[in-house]
DNA sequence: TATATTTGTTAGATAAGTCTAACAAATTAT
DNA sequence: ATAATTTGTTAGACTTATCTAACAAATATA
């Protein structure tokens, strides 16, 4: 049996080593909330059960038995999210938490229904992509608003961040998903970002353009 | 914080003594399929929490602040098992071990909103009463089928076991909760029942008819 | 290159929850 | 009343997941 810790051990790992960065001791452990010994031995007993791959002093990646394992983990976490917004009414910026809990109820009826009830649903509420029952993902391929080119006009389509402090910013300052975006003027020194979202101008920090995909 | 396994036990303790026979150690290592040495240290260590009372070799009893919170447990669980069937389209004989699982969810959101959704319910799908948020609940004055007297017409209100093989059983006899039920004649060496449900005469055995509540 | 800083590892401790083996108390049967 | 059986307790071990302290390797900085 897998544990809930393991599961969010595998997760963690998957969505750091889709950064180019990859996954590192120390970024699990400021991920996790967790000492670094404690993702040391975590992992090593992952490696043992072959679910990552690991080098000491060198980072780690997830075998393919351990991707799998990861993203049946997503899975449940993204259609969760989805059927607590579309079917219980919560608002985006409320779901991460809960569903960070949810995903781990072993039941898989209990998620079967969720997909059913949702129709296989391809998105979660921040756009993210739901592993289909083969852990299959479509590939998107997706830009930072921050490297948009000023004049171009571009859909909003992810979040990069699902906190709901940025969440809330982002409904706050009338920003949502699938919003056209038009970049009227970028600062260079600091990235800071003019742009047009249903006719009103809003000015965006550099960081939130960084955590915000479009296409 | 409220351990899973803490929870568990509560919940099981609270249902224990609501039969006469009261909660023991050798019941509770039973009911929640643990070693009877397990129990012990378990149940020293909620007494520490002065979360049950206890005394060597007597049984045990929760004391007020452990009535509420296993009361919070099965309010949470009952509310879920509700969401299922009511929202999810669950059949009533699916959703018990899906709740043992849910009742878990920290979040009281999550369960604000199944209440809301639900417009704060009285009863669960196997008619027991869901506590509310103050631990409050109905009393209800049950009696069992088995005990009616012959030619008396009842009320099938609630079940005392939620397990899914006696519920698809009862379901396959064409007994569903608030059916009307007539005692047609009992067999004295047994309790073999006679029944009439929508009409139609039926035999249930001594222990089923120990299983159904009705009024 | 030498040193300082960051990152990763080992060792050892702790808490939660479980187990088996051995024993003790309470209850039931003879 | 004694013996047998059932029920409860203690002791000690194990696993999972975490921590701190001490140390080692790798990387960055001077
Ligand atoms: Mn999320
Ligand atoms: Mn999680
Ligand atoms: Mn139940
Ligand atoms: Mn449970």
């Amino acid at each position: 049996m897998r544990t809930l810790a393991e599961e969010n051990y595998l997760k963690a790992i998957y969505n750091l080593s889709q950064n180019e960065t990859g996954a590192t001791a120390s970024k699990l452990s400021e991920k996790l909330n967790v000492k670094l010994p404690t993702i040391n031995s975590m992992v090593n007993k992952l490696a043992d059960k072959e679910l990552v791959e690991y080098k000491k002093y060198k980072g780690f990646i997830l075998t393919e038995k351990g991707k799998k394992q990861a993203l049946e983990v997503i899975r449940k976490h993204r259609l969760t999210e989805l059927f607590l917004v579309k079917i219980m009414g919560f608002g985006w910026e409320e779901v991460h938490d809960i569903a960070e809990e949810v995903e781990h109820i072993k039941s898989p009826l209990f998620f079967e229904k969720m997909d059913l009830i949702l129709s296989n649903p391809k998105y979660d509420p921040h756009g993210a992509p739901i592993p289909d029952k083969n852990g299959k993902l479509p590939k998107t391929n997706l830009k930072l608003l921050s490297n948009i080119e000023i004049g171009k006009t571009v859909r909003f389509v992810a979040v990069s961040d699902s906190s709901s402090d940025f969440l809330s910013y982002l409904s706050r300052v009338g920003i949502s998903l699938y919003s056209s975006i038009e970049i009227i003027d970028r600062e260079v020194f600091d990235g800071l970002l003019k742009i047009k979202v249903n006719n009103i101008t809003t000015t965006l920090s550099g960081q939130v353009a960084e955590k915000i995909l479009v296409e």
